[in-house]
DNA sequence: CATTTTTTGATGACCGTGCCTCATTTCTTG
DNA sequence: CAAGAAATGAGGCACGGTCATCAAAAAATG
């Protein structure tokens, strides 16, 4: 079975292999009836381009940058292992991916590393956005550059951004409720939420999808206020003391941010045999270890590999204008309990 | 940033083109010496062969089988649906994918069509392999000839395969086992099982798990016998129409196999508002919509897609002989409810 | 030291496409 | 119909490897 090349399209339309090249770059200077000409020819023969060839003749590279938050975050910290693992594995695919640690809580600085990117540095920029108006309109001021960027993980869906990578976090809110409500007996009971700030549109997302299913299906269950504490390990372990002891009668706690380890060790502390039902975020060493030792229950989860991967095919197809297949870039969201984890 | 060359390698390594390609190909006629001089320098400059120039160069495509089963089963069916779409779109990345029904329940006819393949023309097979003895054979001999086998789905332990593509079931019927377990109240219930057959491996191991997990974490309940229903939905609703007839204090059915779509019909006309929990495998039309509508109560599953990714992977690294990157490659246990279906 | 064998160097022909230039043909338009 | 514009053809170079061949140099051998 013999490759199909543009010699072959250029000989089946009965025109120049310039022509061909002109048609399939779109380029200008064809008739729009020589154009049809060769693009019958390439639906006819099934003409399929040499991505090797083609990679190889085109010397430019994709050069994308990756914003990611620094700071003590299992999870931030497994994005950026995994970006910067992708950047070796892609170098030799043409690819230069740069990982830039930001810092979340810091909108102004964030803003201008995006203010310094460029056409001439960079061709496509993936960012966890922090939620601040000045973060979004710094991602506008970078499209309107011809810059594509996506937002990964965190979204601003105001924003120009072209594509978000990452899950639906009001699904995943909904589906915290749900294993909540399914797993506690169907009698009254309080459930803790507790949220590393309600600012964060990923955490208010997830907090509204929770809610719903609760109020909607498990009315028994009350939802106590949502206490915040910053995604800092040592304020949720505090304020988990705190609620544990002023709620004896606590049933449940969904910890809707990070700083799991925080709510992890409070939980260890009141006694080993706690009936509490406790739902968290994100695979980290941490939730694993508490998902193996029965404190948590079930880990709602996203892939970090597979957010990486995507937000680069998104990328690509963005610098070579081609339609992305908008399914195989859905990202989804994951139940781990102890028994499906990975490894 | 310019990217570094052979060109700059053999200068490097005072050596000439020639050398630096013998020895990254690892062609004989090299002394050790001039080997280590050539691969520090590789390490030094940090070179990473152009994949495009490298595919390009060699004319060799990569020639891969899969053999699937057809019969109307929805899983089966979006297997196949994904290695075909990625027949066509790897078809640019010189990927011969070739896709070929085989009849799961014919180990002799499954047998022949594995004996006619051959390093003249294949390089690699991923097989949904049943588990007949003679298949194992089969794949062993197919080993033997120089072609690398990957199984898929469904595994053959005992085989020479180099590699399985799937979920481990074991694991997988424990979740199934914990979540039917946490679903129900703590009271005294009956769970029915419903498997094709426990002669299928995989069956069986999703059997042991949910078994190991009821009987050690939830001695009230009690697992009814295995019924075997081959897998087929008619099969299946009479079935489950008997159980529910015979056992009217049921609360629970775990369908370990595929036909989902007779359970769902028989728990259908057992009337709208059925407490009893539900739980089987894999993402179909049938089973989103049971879970839409509250019949089904969760769905273990595995993704077709990232299997046929991770096939075509595995089976091009066997060919180059490099190493895989195992983790890359574990498939994961999805676990749906109602609230995390994609899309 | 002469001879054989092993290693290394030099070179060139691809692979299929991108991209550019220059000449030639065809179409428009006054 | 002539002149100018638009469309097309012809061809070549580059990309970074793979693979093969032949000659030259170095090492091993007697």
């Amino acid at each position: 079975m013999k490759r199909v090349t543009i010699h072959d399209v250029a000989e089946a339309a009965g025109v120049s292999l310039a022509t061909v090249d002109r048609v399939l770059n779109t380029r200008p200077g064809v008739r729009k009836a020589t154009i049809e000409k060769v693009r019958q020819a390439v639906e006819r023969l099934n003409y399929q381009p040499d991505v090797f060839a083609a990679g190889l003749a085109k010397k430019s590279a994709y050069r994308l940058h990756f914003l990611i938050p620094n700071g003590p975050n299992a999870f931030m910290e497994d994005l950026t292992r995994e970006a910067k693992a992708h950047a070796q594995s892609m170098s030799g695919a043409r690819m230069q991916v740069h990982v830039e640690p930001i810092d979340a809580f810091d909108g102004h600085r964030v803003t201008g590393t995006l203010a310094v990117l460029d056409k001439s540095v960079c061709d496509g920029v993936a960012v966890v956005a922090p939620a601040f108006p000045e973060v979004r309109a710094a991602i506008d001021r970078l499209q309107d550059r011809g810059v594509p960027v996506v937002t990964l993980v965190s979204d601003h869906p105001a924003s120009a951004r072209q594509h978000f990578v990452g899950i639906n976090n009001v699904a995943a809110g909904r589906t915290a409720g749900r294993l909540i409500g399914r797993f506690l007996p169907k009698e009254p009971g309080k459930i803790a939420l507790i949220a590393g700030s309600l600012g964060l549109r990923d955490h208010a997302d997830r907090y509204k999808g929770c809610r719903e299913v609760i109020d909607n299906e498990y009315p028994h269950l009350e939802l106590l206020k949502v206490r915040e504490g910053r995604d800092d390990n040592r304020r949720k372990e505090d304020l988990v003391r705190k609620l544990l002891s002023e709620h004896p009668d606590l049933t449940a706690i969904y910890n809707i941010g990070a700083g799991n380890r925080g709510v992890i060790s409070a939980i260890h502390g009141c006694g080993p045999a706690s009936d509490i039902v406790f739902v968290g975020h994100e695979l980290t060493p941490y939730t694993r270890e508490a998902l193996r030792d029965g404190i948590m229950d079930a880990v709602i989860a996203q892939d970090p590999g597979h957010e990486i991967r995507s937000a680069i095919r998104v990328l690509k197809a963005l610098c070579d204008g081609v339609p992305l297949l908008e399914d195989q870039e859905r990202i989804g969201i994951d139940v781990f309990l102890k028994e499906n984890l990975p490894e």
